[in-house]
DNA sequence: AGCACGCCGACT
DNA sequence: GTCGGCGTGCTC
């Protein structure tokens, strides 16, 4: 009896056992892909994670349905990263096997119905529902389900499919289909009837009527001249400037063979300029420190100011990785930047580097996975965000963790809830691998590890090029409004320094964090405010469209023309988001270009790209944006940054709220400055002399770092004590509110630890469903892993009561 | 995630 | 009386 052990790509936490001939058990090994039967009807793409002979007891086990891979397609290292990651952020191994592998490589079966061969229909005993199906059988042999979802406009078919197959007209077969195809290129050769030395004089006696033909032959002679290599079907249409048509006449006339050779579809023409790379005396000292810190430790901690050349510092500690033959990642916390940090290290290494994110096409994710998994030279060094930490990788020396402050790299929506940068360090363990961790505003976590002398630290203080650390200039915005300074959301000393910024052709960023702050309709009469029918939010503004919309559920109405509550027709709009500031800007300096980079404007594939390029090349002045501008772009002509309203970050809710609000303005203030002249940053504020706002005035990260971290000892955070959001849903308030308080009670007396809660959020219901919260500050002092057990427990016996069985329960480790 | 089973409202 | 809605539970 032999069995396998596999992970099923489902939101399920445990395992499924599959019997296995003894054939299939020497064959298989651990990390291979085993389509298998799953339900009642399903098909799905399994991985192997144990090969045992235990017989399970309980139930009989199904066979497997046959064997996907030759040899395995995912690493052992890399499950027992995923196992961490499932054990450590509480969920399913089936959720970290979903979210890691690229879904080209994860085939789905697909129902297909086609009708029984040689059976007599009598069509009268048939409904109208199988006469339609039948019908539609007549015409196509096979149909899928979806297809006859459509025909019969129904949602549930089942129960006439049941019939039609008990009456034996028709019979269901499931396909599996595999989605990954490799892209092939049409290539073309001579034939070899004309191989010979005088072949193109025969060609040429064959062709002297075909202009055309002529044309492309002569091309292709020139091109195999110059070339020496394979001729594509498209090279030679470009050169000789035809058509494929003609190339094909030529095909048919048996003058040029047509092969077709597999092609990446993921690679960089560009050559490594092989350019020696110079570093500064400050960033030499840096690199050596680095490297000496990483032959001790695991992890170090690049500290740089803004603009201090880090990238330089990686690229030349890539190399030396390189040389060993070891793979590297690369992580960055925005897709949107690859793009400009591909190009640079490109320059370098030429076509060792790939690229992952989940913006790219399955098919080129599939690529890239095979060749992390052989250990090709293409992709000797991956970036990517997050998701690229679970590659196959097999020999990774290195790991680069860029803006390693970002919150980006911890994924919240859907599980695994992993952050990047702490999964990182893990799967660099399991390798023996080292791990680079870089950011101008290092996160309190971080730099508490390397006080504790658990990472390594670096710091960089000067920028690259002498260029000096901008000037920061507060405006105080309850005087300016006070004395009538203002015009709109700018202050006088604002536009003073923006005309003047104008005159001398340098650009501008102004910076305006939308979070919170999005604009709403209001009813002057009444003060009515447009809610969401399914979200517990007021919904905002959207000009362009003339709508507002639900940021949670993507609910939009058409902007009213009268207040909904008491029918006034004095609506007004509140809040100003980057559109308003935009439109205040055009009447301000009707001359400057303006540009805006937000959620809507970033939107398509190039979209952030396509504004970012525009602004490079000085296509826009004054450019406007949010979040996305703190994010490591660099510009070298932007001499000013305006940040509107530094309040709205410091006034959230939230125990990261100050220290985000200092790497935010710090990060867009860096963007300010150029070789010649000192940079300027204009912050507005309601509080010029809070302590956040100051810290972030005089660069003062070691005052935001002590009081923070004083703080976060106080109120019980981390790195202090690690934090467990449970987040309940129901539809029911009632139900909810016993639920949460009942899990919040057993918690608090069995856990031993504070636990805060239940608590109500501000947005309390989203879709329809009500939302609680539950806190859990599990000590610094006390095992995780055994709290996390116990936690585990409580949660099951949650379940356990009927009547809350229905609340859905997540759990958000280290929750950011 | 599917998909079946089982229990209650609006139609023939 | 049935058809079909969705809440509940299981899948090796």
């Amino acid at each position: 009896m032999f069995f396998v052990e596999v992970v099923l790509p489902l939101s399920l936490a445990k395992t499924f056992t599959y019997r296995i001939s003894e054939a299939e058990f020497h064959f298989i090994k651990k990390g291979m892909r085993v389509a298998v039967p799953f339900g009642k009807s399903k098909i799905y793409t399994a991985l192997v994670i144990d090969i045992h002979q235990n017989e399970p007891s309980l139930y009989d086990a199904k066979e497997i349905h046959q064997i996907l891979d030759e040899k395995p397609i995912a690493t052992e290292i890399q499950i027992k990263h995923w196992l961490w990651v499932a054990t450590y952020y509480m969920c399913g191994i089936g959720d970290v096997y979903r979210g890691a592998f690229p879904s080209g490589l994860l085939l789905e079966s697909e129902t297909i119905i086609s009708h029984k061969a040689d059976v007599e229909v009598n069509q009268n005993e048939l409904s109208d529902d199988e006469f339609l199906v039948y019908e539609a059988l007549q015409q196509q042999n096979s149909l899928k389900i979806q297809e006859i979802i459509s025909i019969l406009n129904k949602k549930n078919i089942f129960p006439i499919l049941q019939k039609m197959m008990d009456k034996d007209i028709i019979v269901l077969e499931e396909e599996i289909k595999e989605s990954y195809k490799p892209k092939l290129v049409r290539y073309v050769k001579l034939h070899a009837k004309y191989e010979s030395d005088n072949g193109l004089g025969e060609l040429l006696e064959v062709l002297k009527n075909a202009n055309k033909q002529k044309e492309i032959v002569l091309a292709y002679f020139q091109l195999m001249a110059s070339e020496k290599k394979p001729i594509t079907v498209k090279k030679l249409v470009e050169v000789s400037n035809s058509t494929s048509a003609v190339v094909k006449a030529l095909i048919d006339k048996e003058i040029f063979e047509e092969y077709l050779l597999q092609h990446d579809r993921v690679s960089f023409t560009g050559q490594a300029t092989e350019k020696q790379l110079l570093l500064s005396e400050a960033q030499e000292t840096a690199f050596t420190a680095i490297k000496s810190s990483l032959l001790e430790k695991e992890v170090c901690l690049l500290h740089g100011v803004t603009s201090s050349g880090k990238t330089e510092i990686y690229i030349k500690l890539i190399e030396e990785y390189l040389v060993t033959g070891k793979q590297v990642l690369y992580l960055l916390p925005e897709i949107a930047l690859t793009t400009q940090l591909v190009s640079r290290l490109r320059l370098h290494f030429g076509d060792k580097v790939a690229v992952f994110h989940s913006k790219y096409s399955n098919n080129e994710r599939v690529e890239v996975w095979k060749q992390t998994l052989e250990n090709a030279d293409k992709a000797q060094i991956v970036i990517g965000a997050r998701s690229a930490l679970f590659l196959p990788f097999n020999n990774l020396g290195l790991l680069i963790v860029d803006e390693e402050h970002e919150q980006t790299f911890k994924q919240s929506d859907p599980a695994p809830r992993y952050h990047a940068r702490d999964s990182a360090i893990v799967l660099a363990n399991f390798h023996n691998a080292k791990v680079l961790l870089g950011s101008a505003t290092p996160s309190i976590e971080t730099y508490f590890n390397t006080q504790t002398d658990k990472y390594g630290l670096v710091t960089l203080t000067e920028r690259y090029n002498n260029v000096r650390m901008p000037e920061i200039v507060l405006v105080d915005l309850k005087d300016k409004h006070f004395r009538k300074r203002m015009t709109g959301h700018f202050s006088d000393l604002l536009i003073e320094e923006i005309a003047q910024a104008l005159s001398l052709g340098e650009q501008v960023i102004l910076f305006q964090n939308r979070r919170g702050y999005s604009p709403i309709i209001e009813c002057l009469t009444c003060g009515h405010v447009p809610h969401c029918q399914q979200c517990d939010v007021s919904l905002t503004f959207h000009k362009h469209k003339n709508q507002l919309r639900c940021h949670y559920c993507g609910y939009s109405i058409a902007k009213p023309t009268h207040c909904h509550s008491c029918s006034s027709i004095d609506l007004t709009t509140k809040g100003f988001g980057t559109e308003q500031i935009e439109q205040e800007l055009v009447s301000l300096f009707p001359k400057a270009k303006t540009g805006r980079m937000d959620q809507d404007t970033t939107r398509g594939k190039f979209g952030f790209e396509k504004i970012i390029d525009s602004f490079k090349n000085r296509e826009i002045d004054i450019l406007v944006g949010t979040q996305m501008l703190a994010k490591g772009l660099d510009f070298d002509n932007v001499s000013l940054v305006g940040i509107m309203n530094a309040d709205n970050m410091l006034h959230h809710p939230d125990f990261r709220a100050f220290e985000r609000s200092f790497q935010m303005m710090t990060q867009v203030a860096g963007r300010a400055g150029r070789s010649e002249k000192q940079g300027k940053v204009v912050i507005q504020t309601y509080n010029p002399d809070h302590n956040t706002i100051q810290q972030v005035t005089n660069h003062n990260y070691m005052g935001m770092y002590k009081e923070q971290l004083y703080d976060r000892q106080i109120y019980k955070y981390p790195p202090y004590f690690r934090i467990i959001k449970l987040t309940l849903k129901h539809r029911e308030f009632e139900k909810l509110k016993e639920g949460s308080m009942w899990l919040y009670q057993v918690l608090s007396q069995n856990l031993g630890m504070p636990v805060l809660g239940p608590e109500e959020p501000a947005i309390s219901r989203i879709r329809n469903e009500y939302i609680r919260t539950i806190l859990i500050k599990i000590p610094q002092n006390l095992p995780l892993g055994g709290t996390k057990k116990t936690i585990q427990k409580m949660l099951n016996s949650f379940e356990a009561v009927a009547q809350y069985r229905a609340i859905k329960v997540i759990a958000n480790v280290d929750f950011y």
